[in-house]
DNA sequence: AACGCCATTTTTGTATGCAAAAGTAAAATT
DNA sequence: AATTTTACTTTTGCATACAAAAATGGCGTT
């Protein structure tokens, strides 16, 4: 009666790594990815490395072309403006749906983070500072309970975080920042979904601007 | 001086008819993808098979399972309406950005691509108005100048068009749906952003009560 | 009849082979 | 000298080969 416990493919592992390569910016931006080196690199062989590709294609992180190879894809600040637009909508979307659905054993988690994240802030730090900020995300769109929402999400932020490694840690808006994710906690105790939305919408707003402001390397 | 013209690979044929096969009901949900019978159906050999499988996994069409294969996905109506609730937020956000974006000639099209579904609305031809209703919602996507949209779009709207097949053809609330894009064309008209979100936003929940009330098949 | 066990077949995951396309650089032509 | 031609190398696209995992089915046990 034992769970079926899924052996990971050698096409995912690639997948996986060459993905945080990418994010990384250990594999920059417009650079052709050379089988016959990622092979030797990887110790594997060019079956899985090309299926490989092609996962990262669809994630629109790599671009193939035919008889030419994957290229890395750049991210233009056209394509920056236009991700944000979207992501605005998407985290928008999970912030009414979460005010609707959250349980209140979540939004005590969410309350807890909140707090770490300012005791982050309190002590400059900023990597736990960035890392309550992305689980409080998380948490409101897990609370709003729509697994392709999140997945959306979470395809089109990967494509963002390549970013965040190049802006050099793009210093934060500390307090504008906290000030937002305190009304966002009262409105989500409020359970007012709509002003909730509003908010998150132009929360990512200010964050796209904050991103594009800094000079990208 | 001639243009780089790319050579479609065998790995993107092979996903457009596989992706064309589960949409149209050809593949069932839930069926598994044996490999031999498919390259022999297809005529290719497994490698570009294999490759166009991560393609559609990616898409999710399918569910790939190490060792045990390829999967035809099935649309629960939980995930019908969650795709729903985030295709409403993303046909809002392209409602509002076209207001702001359109053309006056982009206008002109689809004020006359609505006529043209009035017309095939009078003489009851399902198929030219489905066709007309599509292309009104296309080009408001494309006018709102956001390709990251029109792709998240339409990878999640496809997950869908697998359903629009089964549930046979769907009546549609003709009456209704006229008179929302009437109201559409109005506010696209005025420029109302605000407005023609929300419009588009309860569209796509009449749209998704329409599908979910007609038996699946 | 239901269940477990083992031999056989099928199927998948990965590596490798081969041909065509693309890239490269030296020789030939203008 | 600049450009084209051509021989050669590299790289990609696809097919196939091989091994490990999973499925299948007969057999015996209960």
């Amino acid at each position: 009666m034992n769970a079926p416990i899924d052996r990971q493919t050698l096409t995912v592992g690639v997948a996986a790594r060459l993905r945080e390569m990418i994010v990384e910016g250990q594999l920059q931006p417009g650079v052709r990815l050379n089988e016959r080196v990622l092979t030797e690199q990887l110790l594997v062989s060019r079956t899985p490395l090309r299926e490989a590709f092609k996962v990262l294609a669809g994630e629109q992180l790599i671009e193939l072309q035919a008889d030419r190879g994957a290229f890395v894809k750049s991210l233009e600040p056209a394509d920056v403006a236009q991700l944000f637009e979207v992501l605005g909508a998407l985290e928008g979307l999970a912030g009414e749906l979460a005010a609707a659905r959250i349980t209140a054993a979540e939004l005590a988690e969410i309350r807890a983070l909140h707090f770490e994240m300012k005791a982050a802030h309190a002590r400059r730090d900023l990597p736990g500072y960035f890392r309550c900020n992305m689980q409080i995300h998380a948490r409101i769109n897990a609370a709003a309970r729509n697994t392709v929402l999140t997945a959306t999400f979470n395809a089109l932020n990967v494509r963002i975080h390549a970013l965040r490694f190049k802006s050099n840690a793009a210093k934060p808006r500390w307090d504008e920042a906290i000030a937002e994710h305190e009304a966002m906690l009262s409105l989500l105790e409020a359970r007012d979904g709509k002003a909730l939305r509003t908010l998150l919408e132009s929360h990512l707003d200010h964050k796209r601007e904050s991103l594009l402001a800094t000079p990208i390397k």
